[in-house]
Order: structure tokens, then sequence, then C-alpha cells
DNA sequence: GCCCTGAAATTTGCATTCAATCGAGGTTGA
DNA sequence: TCAACCTCGATTGAATGCAAATTTCAGGGC
């Protein structure tokens, strides 16, 4: 939703947030202004400012005169995140059927090929690139600078997880099901029913991402990414 | 979504959102940092920190080297907001239906039918209190506080337009049987379809502010809130 | 051996200071 | 007269400095 001139504090604040979403950094794990101060080789005034933003958007948090810590997420937190993604993608769905050009659906069409291509042969980051491609698309075709902004943002808390390539081959098969539903509602330009398939694909997907956080959590007793239930 | 140790900074951000969102100042107006310091009584490093999350959550925009300026709102602004929010309004009504108490479900009626009565009267200010009170509740009703999070920032947006007390009276009757209509889906925790009269509703109120901006815009050569399309 | 107390050292929060950019007004030349 | 240019004040962007809070760690008590 913004204008051209990228200062160079929109440029700070952009790889800050890579570097958070990136996920080489322990969830909760304290983060010295110092530290970063001298990776990024800003002062701490720009830094500060940065920070602040990321911690409005939920990627951190700031304890008052603690500093700043990599968030760390709740089981319940991360429900919270998928259930407003699913609602961003129902709008996405029935919007993109309204404003979508027919190359758009045929470039879709493309990606979900290539994608169902990638699963049958089982290759799983090109599935999950190529999955995250598709939603991106449908969001873009709304047409709606508001929506996609929100979507992103909510997205790169999600991304932080890297949950993806451990996502069991049953929910795989079903997903892809759910996506050749998808692409035929959106053939069709049929709204409503495209924002419903939409809605119900992110919260079977928000499901299976719970259970197999669960599932990690108590087999390893210090879950990489999952903080204890509140 | 956030913690409790409420530092000097959450406040001077509150404040700060307020006194945009409140619609003082004309939008376009330029902000000049000395004059919020000397408002606020802060110096100027944590009011910047403040207007950089502002300007995030989309309420100011910062133009580099040249500072802080009321947003401008397009009608297609508008129109994105108002998508955005028919899409957490809808699930927000799913999950209410799901999450509410009945003693939930009897508070909004009882905010319902207060409303009522002020719409009677043609009593705007209460009237359009009441919405929002209606709203909120449902919102609230589903137990997420991202979601929670998200609706109130882009509420802050719509709200600083003030729009509401010129509505037309149609728009006004038929808002009104359309919250029954949400209110009796909501008694038969009818999720799906509560979910998606919410998302109408929502819908026909951004026709009905749209048309209206429009209306007004073209009646009066500056408009006070609507840029000229782009 | 463990825990509590307290002081030093780090780290954060904010104020102040310095540098760079923008804009206004005036000057000069066509 | 008008337009382009230039200079200077004002405002923003970033760096540094200082005080307060916190964390760390050493010593003493139990």
């Amino acid at each position: 939703m913004e204008s051209q001139p990228t200062s160079l504090h929109d440029d700070l604040l952009g790889q800050l947030r890579d570097y958070i979403v990136e996920g080489d950094l322990a969830p909760g794990a304290r983060i010295p202004e110092r530290e970063l101060c001298e990776k990024f080789d800003v002062s701490r005034t720009p830094l500060r400012e940065a920070l602040k933003v990321l911690a409005a958007e939920g990627l951190i948090e700031l304890l008052a005169n603690r500093g700043a810590r990599v968030r760390q997420f709740s089981e319940s937190d991360i429900r919270n995140l998928f259930e407003v993604i699913a609602g961003l993608d129902f709008v996405a769905g029935r919007l993109a059927c309204e404003r979508i050009s027919d190359e758009g659906i045929a470039q879709i069409e493309c990606i979900h090929l290539e994608m169902y291509t990638h699963y049958m042969r089982r290759e799983l980051n090109d599935y999950f690139r190529l999955n995250q491609q598709i939603h991106q698309a449908i969001v873009d075709a709304a047409a709606n600078p508001v929506l996609s902004a929100n979507y992103a943002s909510a997205n790169a808390v999600i991304r932080r997880l890297r949950y993806a390539a451990n996502l069991n081959s049953d929910r795989l098969g079903d997903a892809m099901r759910e996506h050749e539903a998808i692409l035929d509602a959106l053939r069709r330009r049929a709204g409503e029913e495209l924002g419903l398939k939409m809605f119900d694909h992110m919260q079977k997907k928000r499901e299976a991402v719970c259970k197999y956080l669960r599932e990690q959590s108590s087999a390893s007793a210090s879950a990489p990414n999952l903080q204890p239930a509140d």
C-alpha cells in the first residue's frame, strides 16, 4: 500500500525481517541491540525503530528494559494466526474470481501442474515453494494491496516455523485434492464457493500443522519452535 | 496480542494513535515532529519510533526527509480496507458461533435491542456506537487475540473517516435487518451462515460508504477525507 | 554444598548533538 | 516580466552520550 522512496530505514527493516523469518535464531533467544548494530552496520537509533515495527508485526517481542527476543509461539498463537489467514484467504478467493484475468487463471493452472509433478516425485521443497506461489497468486489476483500486505505479514510469522517439510503424506494428498477443487471453482469463477473452499483448506492445514507441532513438542523435551502450552 | 509491562513507548503509541484517529487533523496535513514532541512532552527519539509503527499500520505516511503526514485515502484504499475487514468478520462469525457462551449471546442481544431503540429515535451517534460494540463483541467472542488485533488495526483507519453519521436512512434500515439476521444465525450457532452474513453485511456497508464518500467528494471540491481518485 | 545478598558491568531507554536534505526566498540573467 | 539558480533557514535522519534498570558474578551465611 506504499510509496516509492526506498529509504534506508525500509531497507534495514526488510533485512531484519528476513533475518528473523529466516529462522536461524532459536525462539525466545535474546537479540542484543549491539550485536545487530554491527551485523547490519547501523547505529542503535534506526535499529530500534525497526525493532519496534517488527514487534508490532508480532515477529519479535520487546520486554521493557530487557530488550528484544525472538517471539515464542504457543500452539494457540499458531491456531490464531491460521484462523486469520483463513479469513484472508476467504476474501481473496471471492475477489480473485471477480478480478482475475483468463491468463491469470492459466498461470495458476501451470503452477498447479508443476506442483503436482513435485508431489508425485515427493520433492517436498519444490512442492511447498509452489504451494506458497499458488496461494500468493490468488491473493494477488484479488488486486487488493491491503489484503496482500496483511497476508504477507501473517505469513511471515508462520513461515518462521519451518514445519512444512514434515507434514505426513496423507495430508499432502488431501491438500492436492483440495487444491484441485479450488482450481475448479476458480475456473468457473464461483466466488463464494472458492472462498469457502480456501477457508476450509486453510483450516485443515491449521489442524495438520498443529498436530505435527504437538507431536514434535511431546517427542523432544525442548521443542525447537513451540512454547509449552500456556 | 501482547504482554503486561505497559512501557512508556506503548503509552505514547496509544496516545498518538488516538490523536490521529480522533480526526482533528486534515488528511494530508504535515505533522512536524517538534510540535508532537512538546504536545506529548517527549523527545524526538521515542516519538519517531512511534511514528514508524503508525506508518506501518497505515495511519500516517512517512515521506523520506519530508516527515509525517496524515494519510490520505483514495476510494480504492477504503474499498480495500473494507474487504479485509469483511474477511475478518467472516472468520469472527464462524468462530464466535463455536466459542461464544449463552451469556455472551444474551449480552449481544441486549446491545442489539438498545441499538434498535436508538435507530427508531434516529439517535445516530448512539446507534453507531452500539453498532461498533456489536461487531467488536462478536470479534471478541471468537476468542482470537490475533484476529482482534488485526480487526482493531483495520478499524482504526476506517474510524478516522467519520463518514458514519451521514449514511442515508435507507441504508440504516437495511443494516438493522441484516443485524437481525446475523443475530438469528448466532442464536442458532450456525457458523458458516453467520460468517457469510457478516461478510455480506460488511460488503454492503462498504458500498454505502464508498457511495457516500463519492457523492461528498463531487459535491465539495476539496473533500474533507477523500483524495481525488488515482 | 546451596542459596541469598549486593556491587560491578552490561544493556536498555531516552535526550542531546551532529550531519544531510528539503524548501523558501531572493538574485541574476534572458 | 519571468524563469532558472543559488543561498540560507528549517526540518528530518542518524550517531553519540548519559541515566536507569537489569543481569552477572563474587562473597558471605546457612
